[in-house]
RNA sequence: GCCGAAGUAGCUCAGUCGGUAGAGCAAUUCAUUCGUAAUGAAUAGGUCACCGGUUCAAUUCCGGUCUUCGGCUCCA
């Protein structure tokens, strides 16, 4: 029989070949390589035979669809394990994900990551036997018969709601079933490297209502190196932790006095945030925005009219009284825009209007889910809302994603994951065409700034489609900050209105918008992305000048002051210490320019210039090191 | 909110099978006046998260509360 290569060229296999059997045939190393087989496009087991004519595929582990099917065998691996150490344990469900697999466990006692050195034991022995992994057709009666027979009675909800009729695979290792799609590897030998990350609590099928299980988190590859390699990302990352670095730049604390999700500002996390504000401020004047203001609190009745009360109070803190009438902190600042808005009678010609707020906003979240910068209770928000006419709106959309690419490039980020997320199944305001409109004018205006977005069928408001844009940083996570959101609900809700050419009313159309996000989960992606090493125009420190010795305090202090008549936020170590301590402070402290002053350059009048992480570039003039500096921080410049 | 883990000096962490605690770094003082990632010495610093209970005695055991961490759910 003959069989299509991705290559396009054609092999000829005996009948009934597998493709094993094709790997074999091109290679022995690919053959030992090959986790899956993707056949006519869908996925399969090596020892799956193929047909005549069909196109296949060698899935190795570096493809995503070879980490998946590597991982989801682990995860059995992993949970053949913990049925052999607890046999009274229950198996839930056990996929791969992005980064290496989980499977949720119902148990009567606790595990623990005490038990993991145990686990991942049993584990190497599974591995060591290099168990084959047979796949075996079950109907719907068979396979449920057969779990329930076992007590797992998960895996017997899991087969009931599968539709009649359908057949049921199973993979089985040694003594171990699981229902299961597949495809898996042919055999457990090749998972050479294993680690068990983390156990946590999970619902079943993610519903509170529902029996919590316990979730055990690991990772694994085709050799040992590789694990090592991704142990050593993990603490990269723990390492560009915003909240350790945040610690050590003295950029922002939080305390249990004040409250959690509650932030707190230091002067350097200030000077930060001042400078992202005052970069913001003006990148809106000059994008056509108007920048207003709103009071923190609103009385009941706007909050009423908005629908709050009645679709986002459990997000709200409790409202005071003052004068005898309730007053709500304020979790959104589009009411207050709304008001503004109808402040006075709107023509047709005075569209669109574009209003941003840096508006803090409070919002109860619910305490499990806080965490250090990126999930707060009290944020500011770069809000804005954009109120314009029908004609107008897919211009206004194409601007304001424009408008945010700018941003958050000019932040050093270049690379987005855009999401457009369209009307939900069950509730939504708004009529179809309208919908439509938008949704179609959302997806356009992707389309003409050269981006692609991955489509989240029903994922929008019930108020409006929206486009998230979640942007990629240096360790290639994604992190949702920008937004950008249609409302059908307010506008009538409040009754907007303009006058149109012949007089008559019209609705407007409004936008929420958001680039950022907000300040404080912005500032905590900003500091992950750099590890706290920013931009020089971000740093809160720029420079420090380093005397050698106490001797240099006087010239010091002179080249300090011509810095600061630069417009350089720069400072002096005067501390009596020896200058390897200072520098390697400076270092610690992310100071982009370190300027060393000492006997020569006090003679020659310049500067001994080190930069942050790349060490001594020696003698410099004061004058052309500021010329550089100035020079890195209008462009922006990426360090 | 739920599951699990944790909370000891400003930070990172030891420790006490119940007899009120220790290190390194940081801080302060003194000496040193130094050339590109840690000079030396001394000193000070803790209601062992908080509130109850058990006990002759609780930082340690028990209960509750608060906070943090890892997830789930939710989300800027």
């Amino acid at each position: 029989m003959n069989v299509k290569l991705p290559d396009g060229s054609t092999r000829v296999l005996a009948d009934h070949a597998t493709a094993m059997d094709l790997a074999l045939s091109i290679s022995e190393g690919l053959a030992r390589a090959s986790v899956a087989a993707r056949v006519n496009g869908s996925m399969r087991d090596l020892s799956a035979p193929l047909s005549e004519g069909a196109a296949v595929e060698l899935v190795k582990f570096d493809s995503d669809g070879g980490k998946q099917v590597f991982w989801h065998t682990a995860s059995h691996i992993m949970a053949q394990a913990v049925k052999s150490l607890w046999p009274n344990v229950k198996i839930a469900i056990g996929p791969s994900i992005d980064a290496g697999f989980y499977y949720d466990f119902d148990t009567q006692t606790p595990i623990s990551n005490d038990d993991f050195p145990r686990i991942e034991a049993k584990m190497k022995e599974i591995i060591a036997q290099n168990l084959p992994l047979s796949r075996r057709e079950l109907s719907k009666e068979e396979a449920r018969a057969y779990f329930s027979n076992l007590g797992e009675t998960y895996k017997d909800e899991l087969i009931r709601d599968l539709p009649d009729g359908e057949t049921i695979s199973v993979y089985s290792q040694g003594e171990f079933t699981d229902l299961c799609r597949g495809p898996h590897l042919p055999h457990t030998g090749l998972v050479k490297s294993v680690k068990l990350l983390s156990i946590a609590g999970a619902y079943w099928r993610g519903s509170e209502k529902n029996a919590m299980l316990q979730r055990i988190y690991g990772i694994a590859f085709p050799a040992q190196k590789q694990l090592d390699e991704y142990l050593l990302f993990l603490e990269e990352a723990k390492k560009r932790d915003h909240r350790n670095v945040g610690r050590t730049l003295d950029l922002f604390s939080q305390s249990e006095q004040v409250g959690p999700g509650l932030v707190l500002w230091h002067p350097n996390g200030g000077r930060l945030r001042t400078l992202i504000e005052d970069y913001w401020r003006q990148e809106h004047y000059k994008n056509g925005y108007e920048i207003v203001y709103s009071p923190h609190i609103g009385r009941a009745t706007l909050w009423e009219t908005s629908g709050h009360l009645d679709f986002y109070k459990e997000n709200m803190y409790a409202a005071m009284e003052i004068d005898e009438q309730e007053y709500y902190v304020k979790p959104m600042n589009c009411p207050f825009h709304i008001v503004m808005y109808k402040s006075a009678l709107r023509s047709y010609r005075d569209l669109p209007l574009r209003w941003a707020e840096l508006g803090t906003v409070y919002r109860y979240e619910k305490s499990g889910v806080l965490h250090g910068l990126l999930r707060v209770r009290g944020f500011t928000q770069d809000d804005a809302h954009i109120i314009c006419r029908p004609d107008q709106m897919p211009e206004e959309i194409r601007k304001v994603l424009r408008f945010c690419l700018h941003i958050l490039k000019a932040f050093g980020f270049e690379t987005f994951a855009i999401y457009l997320a369209t009307k939900p199944k069950e509730k939504s305001v708004g009529d179809q065409a309208m919908w439509d409109d938008a949704t179609a004018a959302l997806a356009q205006a992707v389309k003409d700034e050269g981006l692609v977005c991955a489509i989240d069928e029903g994922g929008g408001a019930f108020y409006g489609p929206k486009i998230d844009i979640k942007i990629k940083d240096a360790l290639n996570r994604e992190w949702q900050c920008s937004t950008i959101q249609f409302d059908f609900n307010l506008p009538e809700r409040f009754d907007m209105t303009y006058a149109g050419s012949n007089n008559d009313k019209q609705r407007p159309y409004m936008i929420h918008r958001a680039l950022l996000g907000s300040m404080e989960r912005f500032m905590g992606v900003l500091i992950e992305h750099y590890a706290g090493d920013l931009p020089l125009w971000l740093a809160p420190q720029q420079a420090m000048v380093i005397p050698v010795s106490q001797k240099f305090v006087a010239y010091a202090e002179s080249v300090h002051q011509v810095l600061v008549a630069a417009d350089l936020r720069a400072s002096v170590d005067y501390r009596d210490e020896k200058i390897g301590y200072k520098i390697r402070e400076a270092e610690n402290n992310k100071i982009p320019y370190m300027l060393i002053v000492g006997e020569k350059e006090c003679v020659a009048n310049t500067v001994s210039l080190r930069k942050r992480k790349k060490g001594d570039a020696g003698a410099c003039a004061l004058s052309s090191v500021i010329e550089d500096m100035q020079k890195e921080i209008r462009e922006k410049a990426i360090p």
